[in-house]
RNA sequence: GGGGCGGUAGCCAAGUGGCUAAGGCAACGGAUUGCAAAUCCGUCACGCGAGGGUUCGACUCCCUCUCGCCCCUCCA
């Protein structure tokens, strides 16, 4: 079946052909470590992790890269915010904020002031929420998962070959820029042309840094800075290197080719940060292309309106997860999300549109999880377990891969397996077998046992039993008054009532 | 101002130049139930942001407009 996938680079759909046979080679920009990833970047993960995910699904080997930025990056090189506080300074400072309210737990950062203690914090952080929700390559860390500052070498490297391929110069700051004007694609993938940017309509870069570059859009490469939290020591001096660097780097260096067959990132990273990526990669080895295919995915909105701390709306994995997520009269729910729900949910839509994250959407796809789940049980009831492996000439397979195999449509393959999964089929180990294969694309039931939920706490549950016991004998006497209010606390728990030829069972919603 | 993406029922969300515009949720009717839940059966867009145009025929192609989102500053 022929993969097709949209091509930011020619803003067009494109047949996909990995550049070697053997192997898809494919980089995702990953999380900055300063503080916890909120959903909308694990949108854009798990994005890539779909991808990775649908190619594996189709046969293809695929090496998958992705970075963590754990460099001090200011939070403007030219500090044309005013603010410019380094982004690690400014961690440190929530830190130990975070420390003294207890928020952190005792002994997780020892010293808030090194800045390599509060990467690790939060790289561990990512790690483990990324595990949570089946993010493939978060289980190849570190082999796969790069820290840029594992990786300085290699970027002195890059800068020392673009210096010397006339790409790059050292400014009269002694700052190392990128000349974009060396290198006539810039601006090929977000197409923005060098005049356009010349008159930017933000113009808040200020004319004090812009004197020491030769085009305004010249982009730093590495900046000397004695006083820098994290630095290194350069033939340009000791600093650190400009942030679109590592990227460059470390693809060519872990995955090993110049030119690598698919990079993604949200759609936010398009410009600058990709544009600039082509650039040096380019710069650097002479070739004409870097990534083959460039695919980013669309923002995240709650509730119909842009996350943000200020709104309220603005949650991380372990929000959702935990029951922080906030119902229309803005309390939080305190309803437990299961991973494969949260995973579900944001995947489930197509990538290039926006997504709405949103309290309903969830218990939607609590539903699918759920049927998803029931399905597999009583296909594996049904067969003692015994799958027996089906190709794509299986129907229902078939559907789902053809629309995968069509950019990446999610919600079309869904919609194709969702009745499916309600149904009877009539070669159940069959079903069983294309079930798996569907599963190792979505991963989502069965409900894998990394959740956090899962340590409930067998107290609650014998509890629930309990409860659920009384209830029983209170319809046993036909006290049903009774069995409705046993039935009421049972729910308020969190908890789905449900009558059984064994009796009551509880089942706990999954969000 | 420039570059890019999107607007499909109450909500989420596919799709196609021409059979009856997937699927899920919600809602409604029925079976079932002490009542519910779960489950099963059924109903649910004469319409695809607005207006033009091309066409025998468009929601699908073209133009204009409009709304939303991203970028031109760090940001998934």
């Amino acid at each position: 079946m022929e993969l097709r996938f949209y091509n930011t680079l020619t803003n067009s759909t494109e047949v996909f052909q990995p550049v070697d046979s053997d192997c898809v080679r494919m980089y995702s920009c990953g999380p900055t470590v300063y503080d916890f990833a909120h959903i909308g970047n694990f949108r854009s993960f798990l994005f890539a992790d779909v991808i990775r995910r649908t190619l594996e699904f189709f046969g293809h080997k695929v090496h998958h890269v992705m970075n963590i930025t754990d460099v001090g990056h200011m939070t403007d090189d030219a500090a044309a915010d005013g603010a410019g506080e380094d982004k690690m300074q400014a961690a440190a400072r929530r830190m130990k904020e975070d420390k003294k309210s207890g928020k952190v737990p005792e002994g997780a950062v020892q010293n808030p002031d090194d800045p390599y203690q509060i990467a690790k914090y939060y790289t561990d952080a990512f790690l483990a929420d990324a595990r949570t929700l089946g993010v493939k390559v978060a289980f190849e860390y570190p082999e796969n998962i790069l820290h840029a500052t594992a990786n300085i070498d290699s970027m002195l490297e890059m800068i020392g070959q673009l210096i010397q391929n006339g790409h790059a110069y050292v400014g009269p700051d002694k700052v190392v820029y990128y000349s974009v004007e060396s290198f006539p694609a810039y601006g090929k993938l977000s197409g923005n042309t060098l005049d356009q940017l010349m008159t930017g309509a933000s113009r808040r870069i200020s004319d004090e840094n812009q004197a020491n570059k030769r085009h305004p859009a010249d982009f730093m490469l590495w900046k000397p800075d004695s006083t820098h939290i994290m630095k290194w020591d350069s033939p340009w001096g000791a600093g650190y290197p400009g942030w679109h660097i590592e990227c460059s780097c470390m693809a060519r260096k872990r995955l090993g080719r110049d030119v690598i067959d698919i990079h993604t990132g949200g759609e936010d990273l398009i410009f600058p940060h990709h544009e600039c990526e082509i650039a040096q990669t380019c710069g650097a080895t002479g070739q004409e292309t870097f990534s083959r295919f460039w695919m980013h995915a669309r923002f995240l909105l709650v509730e119909g309106e842009k996350m943000s701390k200020s709104k309220g709306n603005f949650y991380t994995v372990r929000d959702v997860l935990q029951g922080r997520v906030k119902d229309d009269k803005g309390q939080p729910t305190g309803i437990h999300v299961h991973p494969s729900v949260l995973r579900l949910e944001l995947i489930k839509s197509h990538y290039r549109g926006n997504m709405n994250f949103t309290q309903k959407g969830l218990v939607d796809s609590a539903g699918a999880v759920k049927r998803l789940s029931d399905f597999r049980a009583k296909l594996e009831a049904a067969t003692g377990g015994k799958a027996e492996p089906v190709d794509l000439s299986y129907p229902i397979l078939n559907e789902f891969a053809s629309a995968l195999a069509d950019d990446l449509n999610v919600a079309g393959a869904l919609g194709a397996i969702l009745p499916w999964a309600a149904s009877n089929p009539s070669d159940p180990a069959k079903a069983l077998g294309a079930l798996n294969r569907i599963n190792e694309v979505l991963a989502v039931a069965p409900l894998h046992p990394a959740s956090e939920d899962s340590g409930a706490g067998s107290g609650e549950a014998a509890e629930i039993q309990a409860l659920c016991k009384e209830l029983d004998d209170a319809r046993k006497r036909k006290d049903f008054a009774a069995a409705d209010n046993l039935r009421g606390q049972i729910q308020k728990r969190g908890y789905d009532v449900k009558t059984s030829p064994n009796g009551t069972v509880a089942e706990k919603r999954l969000a």
